[in-house]
DNA sequence: GTCCATGCAAACTGTTTGCACGCGC
DNA sequence: GCGCGTGCAAACAGTTTGCATGGAC
């Protein structure tokens, strides 16, 4: 693999070394366009890896995003979401009927931001917008019972 | 109070009871324009009544949101900050170096969020933006060594 | 008096960490 | 072979829950 040369040495620059586990752990991110939370993700990587842990998965996700190849995003419940950063910003609908992810841009969000950096003479270095609601599907469906996976 | 009588009456539609612990979390709420968490809620809520436990904050704050006059934020860290639900929509930035909360309105969200629902058929019940950085302050302090609290 | 709300402690979820061993470089 | 990375289990933080008692209406 020709990525893995690069991102070799991309760890290397920081001490760190390139490991079956960490390879697995991008790989699996980059493979599934969804929005793994750690455990999907040590789910799919146990699959390819059995022996692979949760704790690896966390510790490779911090050093993934350290290198900021990797995002986080608190996708309105208590845990985290990743997903591979990607060249045009992107936010995120979540369905609170059926829990599925909608992305969409709003270019306005980079204007906005690039405003409040000025007057208020900030830095800023992410910026999320995060919706909730009900996804098309769902209003159908009615307010009574949708298939909240059980 | 006034508005006790309406808070009970809106209690008292879905079978609940105004009590003091439940009067007290709401005016903590309402008297900090803070963004406090349920710990720092819990606490200011001791100092007027020492037995309030935190079981009762946050068993409180499920039904002052359910009554939609609470919000509930992740503000990027682990766990929940709190407020009253404003009139006027705002967003968060988040200083990465100090902590400080910094709220800002940015109209074009609206926007953008109409754009949404309509092409996508979808319906929005919250948004929020969240931005993270570097407030003005700790840009000054340069990249070695902010108040990180410690 | 009824039934919801509370306090306490224990359970639970998501995440982090200490330690001895394993493996990339 | 040096030292970072791993697996495991225990620790941890934030939040929720079961149960017996207390209090609103």
């Amino acid at each position: 693999m020709v990525r893995d040369k690069s991102l070799r040495e991309t760890l290397h620059t920081s001490g760190r070394r390139l490991t079956r586990q960490r390879r697995l752990v991008l790989k699996v991110l980059e493979e599934s366009r969804e929005h793994l939370d750690a455990e999907g993700l040590h789910d799919r990587a146990k699959a390819l890896d059995p022996n692979i842990s949760l704790a690896t998965v966390y510790r490779t996700l911090v050093v993934l995003k350290e290198m900021g190849l990797v995002e986080e995003h608190r996708l309105g419940e208590g845990h985290a979401h990743f997903e591979t950063t990607q060249k045009t910003p992107h936010y995120h609908f979540t369905c609170s009927g059926c829990g599925r992810v909608i992305e969409f841009d709003a270019p306005q969000v980079v204007e906005v931001l690039r405003r409040l950096s000025k007057q208020q003479g900030l830095q800023v270095t992410s910026a999320h917008l995060l919706v909730t609601g009900l996804c098309a599907r769902c209003r159908e469906e009615g307010e009574t019972g949708p298939g909240w996976g059980q």
